[in-house]
This record gives C-alpha cells, sequence and structure tokens, in this order.
RNA sequence: GGUCGGGUGGCCGAGCGGUUAGGCAGAGGUCUGCAAAACCUUGUACGGCGGUUCGAAUCCGCUCCCGACCUCCA
C-alpha cells in the first residue's frame, strides 16, 4: 500500500497516516443541518471528503465513513438569550412538523449529492434517530464531573475541562484565557449557566417547543455538539482515524466535541483532523445567513447575477478540484468558464485514448515519461490529497494522448504495457478517483441512436468532401455546430464531439 | 480588539530554498479545400521594504492590503 500523507489540523503539520487498526480507517464528516436547500459550500466540502473517501478506498483501505444529518439541536444564537431551535423555527414559519422539515431538505440533500456524484457514506445517522446514546453520553459526562444540571437543562462545565484536562482550544487556537475573559460582558445574560464559555448539553423545552423527548432532567432536546460525539463513538468508537469537516466547524463545534467525548471517555475522539476550507463568492465568504451565495441550482441553470450562463454539475465538480481542498476557492464567471473548457479537453483526451492501440514491445523515452507522470500524479494524492497537483499530470498526460491520437508522436513508440497502465490510470483518476462522471449516463439506447445518425451524417459529409462538394460538406459543418456539435478533422478520419 | 490563514503572470490555481506546475485567455506556427479541433513554440509572475543564504515566490523581521474564526454556518 502506497503511503500516504495527510496535514492535521490539530497539529499544524503534515503527518504520515497511519491508522488506527492496520487496513482500516474509520472517518467521520460533520454533515448538514437539513433547515433549508444546501448550498455551495456545503457541495465543496463534501466533495472534498468525497475524493479523499474514494481515495482511501482505491489505496486499498476498508473505509467506514460516517456522515450525519443533523436534524435537532442546532440553536440559534444562545439559548439563553432567546436562541431557538433550527428545525423547530422552520416548521413554526413554513406551517410544517419538524419531521416533515427534516425530510423535505434531506431528500434535497441527498439528490444533490447524486448530482454532484458525491458517493453516499457508508453510514448517515440522524441525530434524532440518537437521542438516547445523547442522553447516554450526557450520563457519563455528569458522572465524570464535568457537566452539571440546573432546571432541567445540562451545561457542559467547561472551565473545569480546562483545569483539568489540557486539551480545550488546541484545535482552534483559542487562547483559553480569552475564551473565559472574552464573553464577560454577556456574563450578566446568562441565567442558567456558571460561565459564558460553558454549552448545552440537554435543553428543557419550553411549552411551545415542537420538538422534545423525556430525559432524566427534562422533557427537552440534546444541545448542538452532542449528537455529533454520540454518532462518532457509536459507529466508530471513543477513537477513530479520521474527523473532517468544514474550517468554520473547528470552533466552536469540534471544539466542543472534542471536549464532550474526553469528558464522557478520558480520550481523544479523532487522531487526525481534516479541515476543509471556504468556498468564496466575489472575495467573501458564501454564507447563506449573509445572503452572498449561489445555489447549487442556480449554478447549473445560470440564473443568477453573477453568472453569464449555467454550468453542468461535473464541471463545478471539476472545477472544485482543481484547488487543494485546504485553500479557499474564489467561485467567479470566468474561472467556471475556464473549468469548463479544462474539463473537456480532459474527457476529449480520454475518449482519444480508448481509440488509441499499439503491438510495440520496447520501452522507449516517451514510455518512461508517461510512466513518470502516472506515478507524479498517485504522488500528489498521497501528498495530502493533492488533487489540483494531480489534475495537472493528468493534463500533460493530455497533451501526449492528443499527440499520439493525431499522430505527431507515434504509436510504435509507445510499448503496449505502457498504454495498458496509461488506459488504465487515466480510467481510475478520472472516474474512481475525482468521481467525474463523462456525462449523467443518460438512456444506453439514445447514445447508440445518436452514434449510428452521426456516422451516417459524417459519412455523408466524407462524401461531398471527395466530391469536393464545400457548399455541402460546410452546411453539415455550419449545422452540426449549430446545435453544438464539433466536427473534428483529423488524419484519418472525422469524429465529432458536444460542444 | 484577539487568534489564524492568505496576497503568485490578463483570469483561476499548484508550488513553500536551486527544476516548465497545470487550466483558461493571448501571440506565432504546423495541419486543413477553408475552418475548427489537435499539436508545437511563446509570455519569464510571485504585495512593498530590508535581512539570512552561493542561491528565496519559498526562511526571518518590518510594513501594506485581504479573508476567516471569535455568534448560526461546510
Amino acid at each position: 500500500m502506497r503511503k500516504l500523507y495527510v496535514h492535521n489540523s490539530l497539529s499544524r503539520q503534515r503527518e504520515a497516516f497511519d491508522p488506527i487498526t492496520e487496513g482500516y480507517v474509520g472517518m467521520y464528516v460533520c454533515g448538514p443541518t437539513v433547515y433549508s436547500d444546501v448550498h455551495l459550500g456545503n457541495c465543496r466540502t463534501f466533495t472534498s471528503f468525497d475524493v479523499i473517501f474514494r481515495f482511501l478506498k482505491h489505496l486499498g483501505y476498508k473505509v467506514r465513513y460516517v456522515r450525519n444529518i443533523t436534524d435537532v439541536g442546532h440553536l440559534e444564537g444562545d439559548v439563553d438569550v432567546g436562541g431557538e431551535d433550527k428545525i423547530a423555527k422552520k416548521a413554526r414559519l413554513e406551517q410544517l412538523e419538524p419531521m416533515e422539515v427534516v425530510q423535505k431538505y434531506s431528500n434535497g440533500f441527498q439528490q444533490m449529492m447524486e448530482t454532484f456524484n458525491i458517493l453516499p457514506p457508508s453510514i448517515e445517522p440522524r441525530a434524532t434517530g440518537h437521542i438516547l446514546e445523547q442522553i447516554d453520553m450526557i450520563k457519563k459526562i455528569i458522572a465524570n464531573g464535568f457537566a452539571y444540571e440546573i432546571n432541567g437543562s445540562v451545561y457542559f462545565d467547561t472551565p473545569k475541562f480546562i483545569a483539568e484536562e489540557d486539551a480545550y482550544g488546541k484545535l482552534s487556537g483559542r487562547v483559553v484565557d480569552d475564551l473565559l475573559q472574552e464573553t464577560r460582558d454577556n456574563l450578566k445574560r446568562q441565567d442558567e449557566k456558571r460561565d459564558p464559555s460553558d454549552f448545552a448539553l440537554w435543553i428543557k423545552a419550553d411549552a411551545t417547543h415542537l420538538m422534545r423527548w423525556e430525559s432524566p432532567w427534562s422533557t427537552g432536546f440534546p444541545g448542538w455538539h452532542l449528537e455529533c460525539s454520540a454518532m462518532s463513538t457509536k459507529y466508530l468508537g471513543p477513537h477513530f482515524d479520521i474527523h473532517g469537516g468544514g474550517t468554520d466547524l473547528k470552533f466552536p463545534h469540534h471544539e466542543n466535541e472534542i471536549a464532550q467525548n474526553m469528558g464522557a471517555c478520558k480520550c481523544t475522539p479523532a487522531k487526525y483532523w481534516l479541515h476543509a476550507n471556504m468556498l468564496l463568492l466575489n472575495g467573501k465568504k458564501m454564507s447563506k445567513s449573509d445572503g452572498n451565495s449561489v445555489m447549487p441550482q442556480q449554478l447549473f441553470s445560470g440564473e443568477s447575477e453573477h453568472l453569464s450562463k449555467g454550468f453542468a454539475p461535473m464541471v463545478v465538480r471539476f472545477f472544485m478540484l482543481q484547488a487543494h481542498y485546504r485553500s479557499t476557492l474564489d467561485l467567479t464567471n470566468d474561472a467556471l468558464l475556464a473549468a469548463e473548457k479544462g474539463y473537456q479537453r480532459l474527457m476529449e483526451a480520454y475518449k482519444s485514448l480508448q481509440r488509441l492501440d499499439t503491438k510495440a514491445e520496447a520501452t522507449t523515452e516517451l514510455d518512461q515519461e508517461i510512466s513518470t507522470l502516472i506515478e507524479g500524479a498517485y504522488q500528489d494524492m498521497c501528498d495530502d490529497f493533492n488533487t489540483a497537483k494531480a489534475l495537472g499530470k493528468l493534463f500533460e498526460l493530455a497533451t501526449k494522448i492528443n499527440a499520439l491520437h493525431n499522430g505527431q508522436l507515434k504509436l510504435e513508440d509507445l510499448s503496449s504495457k505502457t498504454l495498458a497502465a496509461l488506459k488504465e490510470a487515466y480510467h481510475t483518476f478520472l472516474f474512481d478517483i475525482f468521481g467525474l462522471e463523462s456525462s449523467v449516463a443518460s438512456a444506453k439506447g439514445e447514445e447508440e441512436l445518436i452514434d449510428g445518425l452521426m456516422n451516417l451524417i459524417i459519412d455523408l459529409r466524407k462524401g461531398a468532401r471527395e466530391n469536393k462538394d464545400w457548399g455541402m460538406a460546410d452546411k453539415i459543418r455550419d449545422t452540426l455546430s449549430a446545435l453544438a456539435v464539433q466536427v473534428k478533422d483529423g488524419k484519418d478520419g472525422t469524429t465529432w464531439s458536444k460542444k
């Protein structure tokens, strides 16, 4: 198995990836809170982890990938200053049952994941389905002295945790003293919490609250953060390999998750923390709360003030892979236009590659160059999943493929062994690792029909050209062009592709 | 204000001590009935000012911008 290196947010360093159990990887990624439509930022994060998931599997690891759906407990504002559960609020606004809201947006989320060709995780647990596990975890935390109950609600005792375990603030780089002091001004408004840095594990529901469960402390609902601790523990154990999520979750979400896990079992949840960076629009973070965003649907349709046209989901996926997952990525119309061209070039090279064949056996300099590029692409991926760099290698290979295809490089100079390896690697990278579908597989019969028709048309045009009937030949070419079909006259025959 | 990250050629985006990243756009060429496509060649960029070094986009200091987190967010 190839040696993998990852950037661990916890140490802020590149580390050799050594799974806890040889050959197996447990990975938990914070999923969405389903109270509205997914936006592109979510899609980028989940695309990043999708590629990580795919690559780990490709390396030969048996991966259990858990990505939750949060459908309760996510408060707006602070619970003590009128915070309200996001799901419940939406349910009230839309006159729906909370579970109706959750179902609607969960469905939408999963459809969007499919649209982006993001593989479903191994387990996709829901917070509402794990209330018992959460209650159980709260009991453990209380038993260990890191939480206290007051008026039916339970809070995590952050100062105590800080005093006893040298762990709080490590991931997000907070200065503990600041955390304890900064919010001092808010202290007056906290009637239940002992300290402003404490956070809710269980919240007593008031009379109007729609989502509620029985617990030893009150009829209420679990706090945000807790579901991830409970569900990761349940499905991956108290200590697992990778925990991922958007970088904006580092604080407070992931920091609190660590505190809860340690509070419950005295052990750190994840060995490696991976954080995907933000997707920007016009240089600013995409955010649903401040309106600076383009919804995926708008991106596909082009109906947005920021876009000149619509872009296919795979073009967007390709666009995202051109940047490293830990870097911010600025979404602009020009960048998407460029990505669209690049994506097409890559796919055309793939098609051309399928038509190449050779019987040569001798190994030449060309063989060496191609092998080096393939190996390089693997090395790039093994270095913290550098899709941008690996993609660069694929483009360099595309240049070789095109040259072989149109005769500028000789097929006789390429051994059949290397060609087979190239075909294998290209397919593996494009489809298995990067997850780029050549097109959403339309009805197969239709494809065959189009191929048949195109062959006929190209044959007719060939006849016209042989008779020097340029008018007819050009009419065919121009008409096809108007239908977004590119006719390509090559050395040995004519091929076509969709523009 | 505190903490962290970043400023790379027309645009996007890798690199992080010495090699052409790559994509898109542009220019010239090959090919072509003309084109397109494809291929070849080409640009010599690293916010500013100092410093370390044989050598810095890459390390250090200062400085100017930008962004993120600190409050719900992937």
